[in-house]
Parts: structure tokens; C-alpha cells; sequence
DNA sequence: TTCACAGTTCGGTGGCGGCCGAAGCATCTT
DNA sequence: AAGATGCTTCGGCCGCCACCGAACTGTGAA
């Protein structure tokens, strides 16, 4: 069997620290230089290097040149669902010995960016008032944005133009994602993104200097309060 | 971040192709004792009993005594999502030399178990047919069985009761799943499992030996004809 | 009881790979 | 042109871990 050795060689690819960390870091969508990538993972630059040629060249990540920097960002978002569901084992499981959670672990449960949409309490939360609702309908296997829903997101200026699969045009669907902090799902996929991106573009949320960590506005706070129903406590 | 050592870890675990091959070679949902496992990975009884001591340890594997025999399983779906990415990522990227595929492989990619569901060419077919049915809808971020396609599962003894999400009923849902090897999504899932169960105990299909692959039937070859418009030419 | 077999534990060996220091390119600045 | 900065390549060191042989535990069969 072929695809064997080549799942060895990418999970092993993502089983050293360094490389994690690397990855971990890019989990947010953005690109990163090589330098702060060595940093985050805590390497020498030439070390980091290193780790950086081997992952581009499986293609976990892609590269762009630019000036005497070079920045590197998640291949796909395929690769960043492999992160992801990674991480949600990685999490759920070996119970051993929750560490003490710092400060900066708090701003990531308290709202973060997976790859491209919202995740933490935050992004929970969302989940719940869209669902409460009824704009959204959430099930383990899937999610599906309701004709209310539609207007609701229209109404933002969200247009969820439908997919054609086949040659029937479906219906709005999305995907839940399991939440590893909160051990609940939030919104993914391409509704989830398109909410990501209003939120930054609106000024509701604000990405918190090199983390993953979303920080809310307070314009953010009544936006969501009066759109949404939430009842943020995450200050 | 406490998190990022235990992804390393993880990681790590499915790295190493002894215990990558084990992982493959449990992917079909079945317990496999130690000493198959042993033989799936190629290395000695002392080997794999280590490998699986580590794996279990750290919640890949579950563990269940019997007599003299050990059987060791998935732990969890959960995992069982996380090896599908990580193949998806494996098979999809690196396309240095694709080698040569054996019979055994083209068994696998003529029809095979994804941990409860059926992948493999006949897993596309089967979703393809369903969609054009208009059964399912399904794209991208998710999939939802139509009221049509509800009544069609019914008429074949699958009872797909309605989930609960929040205090409101919601649609049937289900999960599309790239598959590695047609490069195209098939039905995964509560739906997905559900529709695999139903043609093993109808007799449509076979597990083949000791591996993932699947055998069509006679009776399969008529049924998947007259009932999901499948043209087959996995002969 | 004795044997056979599944599975594990222990000890020792070997190799792969991550790490850094030093040096080499490339690019931008002055 | 000279220097600074970002990144890479090279060489050597060191540690971890996969591997097996051998011995031990426990279960089932004769």
C-alpha cells in the first residue's frame, strides 16, 4: 500500500514540537516570515530552516517570496482541517494532567481564530444564538442555514449565493466544528468564514498581536448583543 | 499552551509506520488482536506490543480482554476522522511518484470500509446516484437528506430519526467525506454508517478477508442497480 | 500437570533526526 | 562599496526511540 508511508511521513511531519508549534501558529490563516516562525517554535533560525523546507516540500505549506522575507502560510484549507481534527484528539483525549492555563491560553478560550472562522467562547456562542435563532440548524454530521437565516445573513451583507452540486442548486450548508476548548461546536466552513470576515471588516473583533487570540470591540459587544442575543462576558 | 505538546504527541503517535499501519489496517471500524496487528505492521509480537501499549495509552485505541486475545479498536470516531485527514492531506498533496498500485490496492479503490461507512468507487457512486435521485443534497460544508430521500431511506428499513439540536427538531444531516482515492465526496456519517450497515446485512456487499476492501454480491450488483441507478463495473 | 500459545516486560543495540555553530547567499540600506 | 538583515547550507554532536532476543505471565487445551 502506497498511502500508507505517506500518512506516516505527514503525521511524523507534524509530530515534532517545532513543527507543531509552526503549525499551530499558522492555524490562524495568516502568513508568517520564517524568523517568527522560529520564534514561536522556540529553534534557531537555521533549525527552523530546516523544518520549514521539509513541510513545504510535503506540501503542508506554501511559500511566497517576498523582498529578503518568506512567508509561509497553510498549504489549504485542507491542511488546516488535519490540524484541526488533530487537535480535537489531541485535546479530547489523554485527560493526564490539564496544565495550568496561563494568561494567553485564557484570550484563546476566550475567542481565537481556526484557519479562517471564529472559534473559543466567542465563536460558541454565535453558534448557540444563530441556532436559538433559528437561523442556523447544528447536528453532529452537519449544519443548515434556514430560508430565515438567509434573509438574517443578507441582511448583514452576507450573501450565501448557493452551491451548485450536480446540476440541482442545493441547499446553504455549513459545517460544525468541534470546539476543542469549549468541547462544543461552533460555525465552520463557508458561512463560518463569511461571519469571520464581516466581524474584522465591521471592527467587532480585532486580532490580538502575533496570537491567534480575537480580542472584542465594544462596538463588537453591542453588534452581537443586539444582532446575535449574546450576552458576552468576555471581558 | 499546554495543548501543543499533546498535538506533537499525538501526531507523533501516527508518525511512525508501524503504528500508521495499525491505525490503517483499524480503519474499517473491526477489533484486530495483537498478533494481527503485529502482522499488519511487520514488526515482531514484542514490537507491536509496545506500539500498542503507547497508542492506547494515550486514547487511540481501546483495549477489550478476551480468553487469551487481546482485541484492540478505534477509540472513538473521533479518531477515526482524524486518521480520514490525515489521509486526505497524505494522498492528496506529495505527488512525487504515485507508485505502482497493486491488486490489493485496486481492490481498496473499487470499494472498501471508512470506518463505518462505504468509500472506495462504489461510496462515489452510491452518493452520486443518491444526489441525482434527489435524496441528498450535498456540498462542501456539509449534506442534508431531502423529505424525498427521507421516505426512500424509510421504504429500505432505515429509520432515520430526527436529531435534537437545542429545543427544535431539526433536519436529517449528513456528512460528506472526501474520498482519498476518487477524489470526490461520499456519504459519511450517521446516514453514511447507516446505508453500510443496511447492505452488509442485506447481504449486498462482503468484507473481504482480513483487509478493508469490500466485495459487491450478485444480489448487491442488482440491488445497488434497481434501487440507486448504479451502473457498476467493479467486476 | 504439562504443554502450547497470546501477550507482555526487560535489556541492549543501532540508526534516524533534531539541534546548534559556523559559514555562505541573497536582498535591502546607507 | 560596505554593512546589516533574512534565510539557507554544511558539519558534527547527542538523544531518543524503534527494533529484536530472551525471559516472564497468564490463559486455554490435552
Amino acid at each position: 500500500m502506497a498511502t500508507q508511508a505517506q500518512f506516516a511521513e505527514i503525521a511524523s511531519l507534524a509530530g515534532d514540537p517545532a513543527r507543531a508549534a509552526m503549525l499551530h501558529a499558522l492555524m490562524d490563516g495568516r502568513a508568517l516570515t520564517a524568523s517568527e516562525l522560529a520564534g514561536v517554535a522556540g529553534v534557531t533560525p537555521q533549525t527552523a530552516s530546516g523544518h520549514l523546507a521539509r513541510l513545504s516540500e510535503a506540501g503542508l505549506l506554501a511559500v511566497e517570496k517576498q523582498g529578503r522575507h518568506r512567508y509561509y502560510r497553510l498549504a489549504s484549507a485542507m491542511v488546516a482541517q488535519m490540524v484541526e481534527s488533530l487537535m480535537q484528539v489531541a485535546s479530547a483525549l489523554a485527560p493526564t494532567r490539564r496544565v495550568a492555563t496561563g494568561p494567553r491560553d485564557a484570550a484563546l478560550r476566550t475567542a481565537r481564530t481556526c484557519y479562517d472562522h471564529i472559534a473559543g467562547r466567542l465563536g460558541v456562542a454565535l453558534a448557540d444564538g444563530l441556532v436559538t435563532a433559528g437561523h442556523v440548524d447544528l447536528a453532529s454530521d452537519g449544519g443548515l442555514v434556514t430560508d430565515q437565516g438567509l434573509a438574517f445573513f443578507s441582511d448583514l451583507g452576507i450573501d450565501l449565493a448557493t452551491e451548485t452540486s450536480g446540476r440541482r442548486t442545493t441547499r446553504v450548508l455549513c459545517r460544525p466544528c468541534l470546539d476543542w476548548s469549549e468541547r462544543r461546536p461552533h460555525l465552520a466552513g463557508r458561512v463560518g468564514a463569511a461571519l469571520c470576515d464581516l466581524s474584522l471588516a465591521s471592527g467587532w473583533i480585532r486580532k490580538v498581536d502575533g496570537s491567534r487570540a480575537l480580542r472584542v470591540t465594544r462596538k463588537g459587544e453591542a453588534a452581537f448583543r443586539d444582532r446575535f442575543g449574546l450576552a458576552l462576558d468576555t471581558e
